[in-house]
DNA sequence: AAGAAACATTTTATGTTTAAAATATTCGAT
DNA sequence: ATCGAATATTTTAAACATAAAATGTTTCTT
């Protein structure tokens, strides 16, 4: 398909081997692979519901959490930073769609929860988005699912274990 | 309750319940792969580099490419939009790493490539980052490498066959 | 009880990303 | 030849993302 790109490889092979080309065009394909899904569900989340993919994935979390979250929390859960979960929490409070009350015995802490209006909103996204995942993701078999989780299990659990 | 979960580490993981689809499972743990993998590169090239993801994926695929490309290709091939390569572009080009030339016979175009400091800057750098890629990737055996590619395939053509 | 350290969050500065509008050029059908 | 559509790129505005600094609170140590 493109010549150049047997030939980059060859120029490397005195230190990397044969397997690590491998490697990098795993890496591509699943990088490929994840950024097509989260585009396609950004799209349809902007055009039926007028949301954000960051937005729909905070009120998600604190779906899973009807007690509440602090703004720690999600930003752990969210693997983002606090900073970028304050800004999000702005936007979605300004709609209406999340509270943020204080803790009592903890005045640093705020606990995040979602108003009655932003369970009702999620609850109709999230049957939608449920929908959009299986049409990118069903047609493969319970053997595929299984194999391609336990593989990707070996994988996140790999990374996580590598030092900065 | 499964236990399995409870051991899972905090992260988009965290928003699975018991009554989830398959797929979405899938999807998350898709998702959480290929950000921490992403992050990862991410940090090594800022701190290794003083780079950011984006401006090396952009040198990249010019080195694939020696002839040149214009920004419409760049915009295909990162799959991003063509003001987001307008804004990359313009930051390396102030770096001395790429430059933009006139195509003739077309003035609509230009013709990006790497400069001479562009291409020894690249390939110092892609060595790093295929090392980087096999430390995330490479515990995985032949097998498995070629079972999961083939499995992200299907994935990528079933993805890429819907419709917006 | 006082000071230091850790914690929870927000703010600031910088950069990435998209959609949409603007600018300019080329191509095609009359 | 010319008008209109398509093309290639840049600019603009809004949202997202991070790191780092700032703010205020709690906890620990002495």
């Amino acid at each position: 398909m493109d010549p150049s790109i047997a030939q980059l490889s060859l120029d490397h092979e005195s230190r990397i081997g044969h397997d690590d080309h491998q490697a990098i065009r795993l890496w591509l394909r699943l990088l490929t692979c994840t950024n097509l899904i989260e585009r396609h569900l950004r799209n349809r989340l902007r055009g039926e519901f007028d949301i954000t993919l960051p937005r729909f994935d905070l009120m998600a979390q604190l779906a899973r959490e009807p007690q509440g979250l602090t703004m720690g929390d999600l930003s752990q859960r969210m693997m983002v930073s606090g900073g970028n979960v304050s800004g999000i929490a702005t936007q979605l409070e300004k709609e209406g769609l999340i509270s943020r009350e204080p803790v009592s015995g903890n005045r640093r802490a705020f606990c995040v929860t979602l108003t009655t209006a932003g369970n009702k909103r999620f609850a109709e996204m999230a049957i939608a988005h449920e929908g959009w995942i299986v049409d990118c993701l069903g047609e493969l078999s319970d053997a595929d699912y299984e194999h391609l989780m336990a593989l990707l299990k070996d994988i996140k659990s790999g990374v996580s274990s590598i030092k900065d």
